[in-house]
DNA sequence: TTTACTGCAAATATTTTGCAATATC
DNA sequence: GATATTGCAAAATATTTGCAGTAAA
């Protein structure tokens, strides 16, 4: 599916969403999903607020906060917490499939794709728990960090 | 291996830890230690600390802070963010081998062993990457909160 | 016209930091 | 005796909340 198409896409979802739970269709809402859906890394809330500031569309931070709560919640994007005080967000259409490598030492996020994986977990049912998602992450030492360990550099 | 074997272990781990980093053995950090191998689940930083006081070993919070991040380093504990902004902390001796189950209902967070998926995870290799770690959080609904829903309760 | 939503500012929650006093090595 | 660590309080960071004004239905 081509860029547009998945605007289109998620847009609509986004209006059944709020028509079914009585919600407004305001601007606002529609200029942040749009926003987030031409990022192609995960964020957090005051980057993306940034980000609509600098491209010219004025939002508050509360409303950023509450626009991507209510994302969350009819699952157009995914909350992360990866191990900072920092919520982080990313897009929830059709990347599903990915994990997350976190250094540890530079904190820089890696994606993992892995299908094999991915069924697995997939398939795994629990007693009593009925799953909507998960999140992997593994933690370690990045490329860069890990060389830097190699030659005793000090590093913080 | 029983209960005081274990916080002999562990203890005899920081010590180890704090000689290798030139670090000092003050009584608040194997009372903080102890403390964390003496409770059976995960803990936050202000739950630990109140029960420090309760228990009448005075400590300030800034002492659990620094000692909590202190046993993070040596692996003697390991860090959660399970979705809100309160870290979370658990022992890491000897239960490195479960995964969480959180309902995004009502934050309850269920331990799950999988010695499979388990090693499965731990046989990965990833390219440029060298992993210390790795956590599974699995998201959903428990029993309760999925029996409210089909009894189209109303709940916060 | 009703009331959900927005923006702003103040409040809250969690964690970090600066500094003087203390205690380990 | 040198300095790492502690406790306390203030600061910093991230998020939530209250409320008056605005706009969607």
């Amino acid at each position: 599916m081509e860029e547009n198409n998945i605007l289109e896409s998620v847009s609509a979802q986004l209006s059944a969403y709020l028509t079914s739970k009585k919600l407004r269709k305001t601007p606002e809402r529609f200029a942040i999903l749009e926003q987030i859906y031409n990022m192609n890394r995960h964020f957090d809330v005051d980057t993306l607020y940034e980000i609509m500031q600098a491209s010219g569309y004025r939002v508050s931070r509360a409303t950023v906060y509450n626009t991507v709560d209510l994302l969350v919640e009819c699952n157009l994007i995914v909350k992360h917490q990866f191990g900072t005080n920092m919520a982080h967000y990313e897009k929830a259409f059709n990347t599903d499939n990915h994990f997350h490598l976190i250094c540890t030492n530079c904190n820089n996020v890696i994606e993992v794709k892995d299908e094999d994986l991915n069924n697995q977990l997939k398939s795994r049912k629990f007693k009593n728990f009925e799953v909507t998602g998960y999140n992997l992450y593994i933690y370690g030492l990045c490329n860069k960090c890990s060389a830097k360990d190699r030659n005793n550099t000090i590093h913080n």
